[in-house]
DNA sequence: TGATTTAGGGAATGACCGTTCTCTATATTG
DNA sequence: CAATATAGAGAACGGTCATTCCCTAAATCA
C-alpha cells in the first residue's frame, strides 16, 4: 500500500479543510473572536453546526486551527516576497512592503488575525497568548536575520544595533496593521516604508 | 445664584463619574468589548446594573463614555510629557518615550483601549470607527507638528519628508502597544525609541 | 454482507447576557 | 408639605449563543 494513499476508517470528510479554515479566519478577522457566532462560522464555512463541532471540538478549536492556517499562509507568502530581494537591504524592503501592502485598502480594513483577535484572547488564554508571542518572535527573528544578512553583504550599516532595529521595525509593521484598519492608501503606507528603511543606514 | 453651584433637579448622583469610567475602561482594555459583560462592569464600577443603565443608556454607552475619558486622560498626560522637551527633537523623544513606557510591563499587558477594543468594534460601528480614526489623526498630527517645530528650530533635518515620517512614527507607537501586549521590558522599548529617532536626521 | 467507524445535518437544550421594570430613596420646586 | 424629577438597586424577562444529541449517510473491516 502506498503510504500517502492510506485512508482513515469511517466516512471521509466532504469539505476541504483549508478552504473552510480560510473562510473561518476571514470571519474571525472581520468580526473578532467573541463577536463571531457559530452561526457566522457555519454560514461562512458552509457547514452545519454539528459538523463544525465534529471536526473541531468547539469554537475555540475552530479559532486555533484558523490561527495556525493564517500563520502558515502568511509566513509562506512573506518568505516568497522576501526572496525577490538580492541583498539583505532589498529583502528588508520587500518584507516591509509586504506588510505595508497588507495594511492598505480592503485587506487593510480586514485587519490582522494575530493583532485583532489574538489580543482579544491573549489576556485570559495562555495558549493563545503563547501563539501570539511566537508569531511576533518569528517575525522579529526574520527581520533580525535579514539585518544581519545585510550587514554581512554590506547593504546595511555595520554600525546599527541589529536587535533594537529589528524590534523597532517589528513595531512599525504591526502598527501598520492597526493604522491600516482606519483606511490608508498604498502610497501612504509605502512612503512610511521608505522612512523605515532609513533606520538601516 | 452662583453658576457653578447650579444643581440639577432630582436626586443627585452618588458615584464619581470619572472614577467609574476609569474602572470601566480598565475592564474594557483588559477583556475587550464583547468579552466584557454588564456583570464585569457593575463589579468594577461598584454600581448595580439598573444604575448603569440609568446613567449610560446601554453597554455601548458605557464604552463610548469610557473611550472619551481614556482619550482625554491619555492626551493630557501625553501633552504634559511632551512639554518636558525644549527642542522639537526633544519633544519627539518625549512623545515616543511616553508610548514606549505605556507598552511595557503591566501597563503594556493591559493594552490600549483604542487599539484593542476599538478595532474590535470599528468594523461594524461607524461611530466608533470615526472615533478611532480621529484618535489616530490627532496623534499623527501632534507628531507632524513636532517634526515641523524641530525643522524650524534646527533640531530635525529639514530634508526629511515630514508627513511620511510622522506616519511611520505613528505606526511605530501603535505597534509598540500591540507588541507590548506580549510582554516587553522598558529597556527593550526604549532601545526601539532610540532607533526610531534616527528617522529624524 | 453485517459490523464498525467517522462525517453531515439540524433540532433540542441549558446557560448567560443585555435590557427593562418596579420599587425605594433623595433631591428641588412651589 | 405635596408634587415632581432623578438616582439606586436588584429581580424578572426575552433572546441569543455555544454546545449536545440523535439520526442518517458513507466509508472500511472481517
Amino acid at each position: 500500500m502506498i503510504a500517502s494513499a492510506a485512508r482513515s476508517r469511517g466516512r471521509p470528510r466532504e469539505f476541504d479543510m483549508n478552504q473552510a479554515l480560510d473562510n473561518a479566519l476571514r470571519v474571525f478577522s472581520e468580526r473578532g473572536y467573541h463577536a463571531t457566532s457559530i452561526g457566522n462560522l457555519t454560514e461562512a464555512m458552509q457547514l452545519a453546526s454539528g459538523s463544525v463541532y465534529k471536526a473541531f471540538k468547539d469554537k475555540r478549536g475552530v479559532f486555533l486551527a484558523s490561527f495556525d492556517r493564517y500563520r502558515a499562509v502568511r509566513s509562506s507568502k512573506l518568505r516568497v516576497a522576501v526572496a525577490a530581494g538580492k541583498t539583505g537591504y532589498e529583502c528588508l524592503h520587500e518584507a516591509l512592503s509586504f506588510f505595508a501592502n497588507a495594511s492598505q485598502g480592503l485587506e487593510g480594513k480586514q485587519g490582522c488575525l494575530v493583532v485583532s483577535c489574538a489580543s482579544e484572547l491573549a489576556t485570559f488564554d495562555p495558549e493563545v497568548a503563547q501563539k501570539v508571542a511566537t508569531a511576533m518572535d518569528v517575525n522579529e527573528a526574520l527581520i533580525l536575520d535579514l539585518i544581519r544578512q545585510g550587514q554581512a553583504d554590506g547593504s546595511v550599516s555595520p554600525d546599527i544595533d541589529a536587535a533594537a532595529t529589528a524590534r523597532l521595525l517589528l513595531c512599525a509593521v504591526q502598527g501598520m496593521r492597526v493604522v491600516g484598519k482606519t483606511g490608508r492608501t498604498r502610497e501612504e503606507m509605502m512612503a512610511a516604508v521608505g522612512v523605515a528603511m532609513k533606520t538601516l543606514t
